[in-house]
DNA sequence: TCTGTTCGATACACCGCTGTATCGGATACG
DNA sequence: CGTATCCGATACAGCGGTGTATCGAACAGA
């Protein structure tokens, strides 16, 4: 369980298998969807038998849920990166590029987290969890908002910067689904560009 | 496998427990989730033992399959109606509102076809039928958004009423994904219409 | 190098579920 | 009613995956 604090030896080894694991469930997750997945997939992908799983996890929901917990933070990261780096200008048009590219992008990502949408959406705690990671990246777009607001007013109807931002995120939402189904990221890029333009400058 | 034309008897009974099977399976699936469901605890739930399962068919794909063409087929039914049924009122809100209820209100019903997407997503033979049923929805709408051309004109930026009907499906799926997490309905919907006012009236 | 500990491989027992084959009762039809 | 047919219940292997217990090897520290 590695409960943390005085744990005991710093285990160099055990980081590389918990990181190969999750490794190759991302592949594995991507590829046939959770709920198609064994424990031995998994392992056989990573090149370990299932002792390896069993020492590092207790099942395959919290190896799931650690997965997605990884992968978000660096999402979570990229984004707010591609916020903050801010050429001279401060208009939203190139902000909103450099999101849909981090977001857009992965199609492997796209499919682990909708898989994980359908496991938050029966399990409160779950979804609590996605709730904050969804919030933050709202946040982050939020304040984005405001401080363009100077040269991009936005229209009224969705009330200020965070509800604007909520905006972003529905419509970002929704093109993903659409991606999910007909695998154009073109379409896609360009699609959610007008979204965001017709929502933003309204 | 019935490939129909001159099958044999008319068979009512089989009728009543494919219906009942299919019923079961939905309130079954809706409640753990397709990956997480087996064919006996469909059968238990429909109050059936696994023969009547395998009598009707081949695996839980295809009871899945069947289960989704028929809840889609009643769901396009009642969109179709909710827009097509106007008042004296041209004005877009009041069909918004009918739809919204229509599309936003059955939890399981969303559940289900989350799942199915994320079916659909690793499988293009699926997605297929499932973007044709979207695509016969969008053209609903798109029918209707010109036909209220006159009262609201739309905003450039969408295009045709395609391209608007387009975002309107976008905003429906970005709003339901937030529902998913936070079961807040009511603010799922006066957050659509919000978005769909923001969209279509820019 | 030696040693105690940790990690992951191997072996084992154990369901749960699947799919098929068979059978008895229900059902449509004359 | 009688009967041929259909449908769903029951019985039966069999498989794939799970979880645990044990053991040998890798590793950190002196």
């Amino acid at each position: 369980m590695a409960v943390g604090g005085t744990a005991g030896r710093v285990t160099r080894r055990r980081l590389r298998t918990r990181a190969n694991l999750l490794d190759a469930a991302f592949t594995v997750f991507a590829a046939k969807g959770f709920g198609r997945v064994s424990i031995e997939e998994v392992c056989e992908a990573a090149g370990y038998t299932r002792g390896a799983f069993y020492s590092n996890f207790a099942d395959l929901d919290e190896l799931f849920f650690a997965l997605y917990a990884q992968r978000a933070e660096l999402i979570a990261e990229q984004v707010s990166g591609a916020l903050a780096l801010d050429g001279p200008d401060l208009d939203v048009t190139a902000a909103v590029d450099r999101v849909t590219d981090v977001l857009l992008l992965d199609r492997d990502w796209l499919l682990v987290k909708t898989d994980f949408l359908v496991h938050a959406a029966r399990d409160p705690d779950v979804a609590r969890g996605l709730l904050e990671h969804r919030a933050r990246l709202r946040r982050a777009v939020a304040d984005r908002l405001a401080r363009a607001r100077g040269h991009t007013a936005l229209p009224a109807v969705l009330g200020d910067a965070e509800g604007a931002a909520h905006a972003v995120v529905a419509a970002y939402d929704g093109v993903t689904t659409q991606l999910l189904l007909d695998r154009d990221v073109a379409a896609a890029r360009t699609w959610l560009k007008q979204l965001l333009t017709a929502l933003l400058t309204g």
